[in-house]
DNA sequence: GTCTATAATCAGATAGAC
DNA sequence: GTCTATCTGATTATAGAC
């Protein structure tokens, strides 16, 4: 509970340089912390599938270790608690949405937004989209108090929010509607309880479900 | 987790009239059993308020039970499980959806789903709207096992069904959309996140916020 | 670092007196 | 029916051998 650095080596090399005992073998250090990497990823991944599956209350630390197929005790070894793996998995989503949002060709405002919310419910259908159902307050204080996800979120914030008020001000987007509820209304495509109870219908293929949705949210139900 | 009956007094009197011993007082039966009737009463509204609030697998019994001012083993005697607790709870909201349903006066289609939209998402931010996020699979089962729900819950698609599809034919809403979805997208708002985000806020009050998401819901986010 | 075994806790459910 | 006290099982987290 004490500490919240997330395990991702999304920063620089290890500082430790200092008096190896006799051979100085950075190459199989290298290794190692390659392979700690590989590991901890595969952690990540499961708890990912099992926070999109099941959400955090319901998602065990053992179901976790023996999707990976390590014991438990070793998966502590790795994450000092169940909220710091959920925030490490929650932290991943949003690096790979913040290099989607970083890579996506420079078109209008309109169509980077819709992009971003067809790729958000993609990986919702596909069952990789952690939720986290909101209401869980230690989770909360978790990632609020998690550097990584935070500036992941106000980045994403950032760039999405420029889009949200240049395409008002081209007229594209409603101008009543203050910038922060459409970005609230586009992050909530992402745990939209429709695109479950859709797919639950087997009437429609993944594609046409986002599709489908995607235009309700942006053009509404009403005739136009 | 065997009886999924939900005691509440929707049925008619008990059959039980054989052989009572000496003084048969039905109007003391009666007292007593609408005694019950508030007592239950205040504990699926408790059960309710706390659903609404921290969502089934947050909630406790022990909570529920402190709430009402009773012990957790009093409380059991009224529901045998906290799934058919969480169930009456759902059945009372949608009670009340049926009535306001039935009550509604013949306007246009689109105008009542509309009122029926801002009637969900008022209670949503009265902490009055028991959200069930969704994942559960032991209190789905029992939801879907539970005769008064599923009746419930029939009685108010099918009105806002016919409504839909009036709406559609009178080209007020897109036909394109499929009248399941659009009922989804519908149900949808009595637990949206962004109600509760927007709230957080604090910029807007709730009678704003909820024409706002309705405004969004119906019309979409782009200028017409 | 990984494991087995276990501690510690919490929450759903029940026993039994009144 | 209501209570206190308890059981039971599940779950987070850790100790300690290797």
């Amino acid at each position: 509970m004490s500490s919240n650095r997330i395990p991702r080596a999304s920063s620089r090399q290890p500082l430790t340089v200092a008096s190896p005992p006799v051979q100085a073998t950075p190459a199989k250090v290298s290794f190692k912390t390659q392979m700690l990497k590989v590991r901890e990823d595969a952690i990540v991944q499961a708890a990912s599938r099992l926070l999109a599956e099941k959400g955090f209350d319901l998602m065990t630390v053992d179901e976790v270790a023996a999707d990976v197929g390590i014991a438990k005790a070793s998966l502590y070894k790795h994450f000092p608690s169940k909220e710091a793996l959920a925030a490490a998995a929650m932290v991943k989503v949003l690096d790979r949405a913040c290099a989607f949002l970083a890579n996506l060709p420079d078109t209008h405002p309109l169509d980077q937004l819709k992009a971003v919310v067809r790729w958000m419910m993609q990986l919702q259908l596909a069952g990789e989209m952690p939720s986290l159902p909101s209401q869980n307050s230690s989770l909360r204080a978790t990632l609020m108090n998690n550097k990584a996800y935070m500036d992941g979120l106000m980045e994403a914030s950032d760039r999405m929010g420029a889009w949200i008020e240049q395409a008002q001000a081209q007229g594209l987007i409603n101008q009543q509607l203050p910038a922060i509820a459409v970005l609230y209304t586009l992050y909530a495509r992402a745990c939209d309880p429709v695109l479950d109870f859709l797919k639950m219908g087997e009437q429609l293929g993944d594609e046409q479900i986002v599709e489908l949705v995607l235009s309700t949210c942006f053009d509404g139900l009403v005739s136009r």
